[in-house]
DNA sequence: GCAATACAAAATGTATACATTATGTATTCA
DNA sequence: TGAATACATAATGTATACATTTTGTATTGC
C-alpha cells in the first residue's frame, strides 16, 4: 500500500461527494470501499475519520459513516455565511498572496474555462471548487481556512446545477462567472483589495438564486422498501 | 475498551495542549500515549487523526505528531481575525439559541468565576475556553465552528497568562472580562444582537494587548544537545 | 580526518484476527 | 394475533503481528 494510493482514494471519495456521485445522505460501507480502492480497513478507517473532520461525511459510533447530508436549515445559513467568509478570504489572498503562487490559480482557471465550455457540469464544479480552494490557500489564514473549506463543500455540491445552464440567461451567468475569476485573478496579482471584495460580491449575487432554486432535501434512498418485496416486484 | 474511555483520552489531550501542559512543538509518542491511556496503538491513532483535523495537533507521513506550534507570523493573523469570527458568532449565537441552551452556559460561567476567584489560572483558561465553544454551538452555524474552534485553540493557549495577572490593573481586567460573560449571557437570552457584539468586541479589546505581550516563540527542545554532552554535564 | 555508504534500531503504516455492539428475524407466550 | 424476548447475523471497534520507512551509528574508502 503506497502512501499515493491513499491519497488518491481520499481525493476520489471527495471528488464523488463533491460531483454528489455519492448522494448526501449515503451510507458508506467500510468493507465495500475497502474493496473497491484495494486496501485493508485500518486505512480505509483512517481516511473516513479524515473526510469526518472535514465535513464531507458524518461518523457516529458504531453506526459508520454516512455522507453529510443537506437539510434546509443548514442550507438557510450557508446562504447567510457565504458572502461573509468569500469576502474576507478574498481580501486576504488579494494581501497576502505570493508571487508563485498565481500561475497555479491561472492553470485551475484555464481548466475550469474549459469545463464550462465544453459543458461538462461536473468538471466545471470541481475546478470552481479547486480555484476557491487555491485562492483560500493564497489567504494563509489557517483560523479562516476551515470555515471556506466547509463552505465549499456543500457550495459545489449545490453548483452542479448551475453549471448545467437550460436557458440563454443561465448560459450568461456561467460565462460571467468564468470572467470573474479571471479578473480576480488580476486583481490578487496587483494586490488590489477593494478591487476582489466587490468583484467576489457580484460573483456570489451572480449564483445565489441559482443556487437557492435548487435546494432540496435529501433523495429518498433507493432501498426504502424491504428486500422481500423489491424481489416481487421485480 | 469503552467508548467512554477513548472519548476521554480524546479530552484529556485537547485539555493538557489547551493549558500548555504539552508544550507547542512537542512530539507525540504513540507508543508512549498508549501505555499512559492503556489502549492499543489502533484507537490512539484515531485520536491523533482527530486532534488533527481539530488543529491541535500537525500530522506528518511517517513522521507522527506534534502540537501545533504558535509562530509569529500565524499569531499576527489570529489577532487580525479574532474579532470578526467572535463577533458573528456571539451575534448568530443571540439570534438563534434555544432556550434549553442558556441554563448550560451559566453553569459553565459559575466555574470560569469561581476558577478567577480561586487564582486557578489553567482552570479559568479552560472554562472560559468552553464558555465561547458553547457560545458557538448556540449559533447553529456548523460553516462557522470550526473557524472557531480553531482560533479558541490558540486564544486558550496564549490566555493562560492573562489570568495570572501579577498587578492591580491586571487582576481588574480579569475581573472586567467574568463580568463581560454576564452580561454576555443575559443578551443571549434576550436576544439582542446589537448588545453583544458591542460586548464582544469589548470583551476582546479587553485581553488583546495581554495577549499580545506574550507572543514568543516555541520553547527550543529541551533535548538539544547530544545525549553525551548532558551526560557529561550530569 | 572527513565524507559517503551500509547497516541496525526505532517508529510509523498496514493487514488481519478477535471482541463488542447493533440489527433483523424467528419463536414463544399472553 | 401481537408483543416481547432470545438468538443469529452483520457491522463496527480493538489488539497485535508484520511491513515499510526513517534515522542514527558505525564502518569503510578516499
Amino acid at each position: 500500500m503506497t502512501a499515493d494510493k491513499k491519497t488518491q482514494c481520499l481525493e476520489d471519495l471527495r471528488m464523488r461527494i463533491l460531483t454528489q456521485d455519492i448522494a448526501p445522505g449515503s451510507d458508506l460501507d467500510e468493507a465495500t470501499l475497502c474493496e473497491r480502492y484495494g486496501m485493508s480497513r485500518t486505512p480505509m478507517r483512517e481516511i473516513l475519520q479524515r473526510l469526518g473532520g472535514e465535513g464531507y461525511v458524518d461518523l457516529t459510533q458504531n453506526r459508520g459513516a454516512k455522507v453529510a447530508s443537506m437539510d434546509l436549515p443548514v442550507l438557510r445559513t450557508f446562504f447567510q455565511t457565504a458572502p461573509m467568509i468569500y469576502a474576507n478570504v478574498a481580501r486576504l489572498a488579494a494581501e497576502n498572496r505570493k508571487a508563485s503562487e498565481i500561475a497555479p490559480l491561472k492553470a485551475i482557471q484555464e481548466r475550469f474555462r474549459a469545463a464550462t465550455e465544453a459543458g461538462d457540469a461536473a468538471e466545471a464544479a470541481l475546478q470552481n471548487h479547486r480555484f476557491h480552494l487555491a485562492m483560500g490557500e493564497m489567504a494563509h489564514n489557517p483560523y479562516l481556512l476551515p470555515s471556506l473549506k466547509r463552505m465549499l463543500i456543500d457550495h459545489t455540491r449545490l453548483s452542479q446545477t448551475f453549471y448545467r445552464p437550460v436557458s440563454e440567461d443561465e448560459a450568461r451567468r456561467v460565462a460571467a462567472a468564468c470572467d470573474h475569476h479571471d479578473a480576480m485573478i488580476e486583481a490578487i496579482e496587483q494586490q488590489e483589495p477593494g478591487v476582489i471584495v466587490d468583484l467576489t460580491i457580484a460573483h456570489w449575487n451572480l449564483s445565489r438564486d441559482r443556487l437557492e432554486r435548487f435546494v432540496s432535501p435529501d433523495p429518498l434512498p433507493i432501498d426504502v422498501l424491504p428486500m422481500k418485496d423489491r424481489e416481487d416486484a421485480v
